[in-house]
DNA sequence: TCCGCTTATAAACCCCTATTTAAAGAACAC
DNA sequence: GTGTTCTTTAAATAGGGGTTTATAAGCGGA
């Protein structure tokens, strides 16, 4: 695992499938004791304890589990969802039939100097005294200075709204929030291979800033 | 049946008409059980289940029905009202002096290529792959290049308020809904002869962008 | 004299509702 | 000062609401 892989967690996989060919929500939410209010929202809320994920099933019999922190976590969530489904009688599609389809993965990344960089603290600041070399140390950033290095359509700054800088990627398509601490999160990819290559992307852009 | 006819669907007719000299509106809502809020609007609504029918009546014995499918629901409807009205002692014209005039129709219709078109799909979609015959395969439309091609001052297309194109006809005076889908909602008619004159003169204009 | 009110109806878009999750500010409450 | 709660982003799911057009009726308001 590379130093990118490391400093990178994802928190967040979002996956659809399709459990059956359709459900009796106001059954299923009787029967398992699940939050359902149609009025309000169509699906049902199913949810799991570890890991903690949140399964959303509906009439169609489609469902979407999030809260995963990998796809083996959906897998289970969906699995135990599906046995619990059974236990109370309820017709679903045979396990083997079941596909799920991760739709979006959020990641958070923690910026950081290069193990190479010669460069030193300029002034004494509350965790480091002047002179400090930076190498390997965590890396913050001025948002400002950054809104006019990185592509202007592809950005958006608004501290007064929320004090996240918003740069939209094209290739990979995913969105990163980058903010002056330094730590970013990345949002919108299907596969974690694209969080990372966002990452080495915002990182060789970032270079030039140094 | 031709092809226009079968591909067009009737999905409402209004009519207007008399039953009777006068009404007493609050004895009727009271008596039939309708819905009448005079502070709301004048008229009384009488519904009829099937077919599903909804007939304002007004104090001054006239009285609207709309939601029909063809003008015998309309007939239908306005009779069973006026035996429901008589049931009740209330005094209504004689049927045969109760004249109905069909004052709009609403219809849908989906677009097709023609029969004899040689072209093909020029890539491939979610449905169809490149270079598969288009004759008699629904037509999908670009609303953006059909604004240049129709008169402008007959065009209205505003994506961003409404999806469909409005482009109103002179001849025969009707208003059709052009949508990108190639299905559109033609209404405004009085007969069902304005509208597949309608329907010829927009397949017409079209072909030119075959 | 217009305007809105109300009724029905299709087309296809928008937005809202709800679920999860991190980041870092502001705004409240106690 | 410690809490919640809100702000933003992405994604699937799916109901509900709104948007537009035509048309009659008749009552209230500028």
């Amino acid at each position: 695992m590379n130093k990118d892989e490391e400093r990178l967690t994802v928190v967040n996989v979002v996956a659809s499938t399709r459990v059956a060919e359709e459900l009796d929500l106001p059954d299923i939410a009787i029967q398992l004791n699940c939050e359902y209010e149609p009025e309000q929202f169509p699906g049902v809320v199913y949810r799991v304890t570890d890991p903690k994920l949140a399964i959303l099933m509906f009439r169609s019999g489609r469902a979407v589990c999030t809260g995963g922190k990998d796809e083996q976590n959906i897998h289970t969530g969906i699995d135990r969802m599906i046995k619990d489904l059974r236990k109370a009688g309820i017709t679903t599609w045979d396990l083997k039939d079941v596909e799920i389809e991760v739709q979006n993965m959020v990641a958070t990344y923690a910026l950081h100097y290069p193990e190479d960089y010669d460069g030193t603290a300029l002034r004494d600041t509350l965790d480091m005294k002047m002179g400090t070399p930076l190498a390997g140390l965590p890396r913050k950033l001025n948002l400002n200075n950054l809104t006019f290095h990185l592509p202007f359509d592809k950005v958006e700054y608004e501290p007064e709204q929320f004090p996240g800088l918003i740069y939209r990627l094209d290739h990979p398509k995913v969105v990163c929030l980058i903010f002056g601490s330094g730590k970013m999160v990345i949002t919108g990819a299907r596969h974690k291979d694209e969080i990372l290559e966002a990452v080495q992307i915002i990182q060789d852009e970032l270079a030039d800033l140094l």
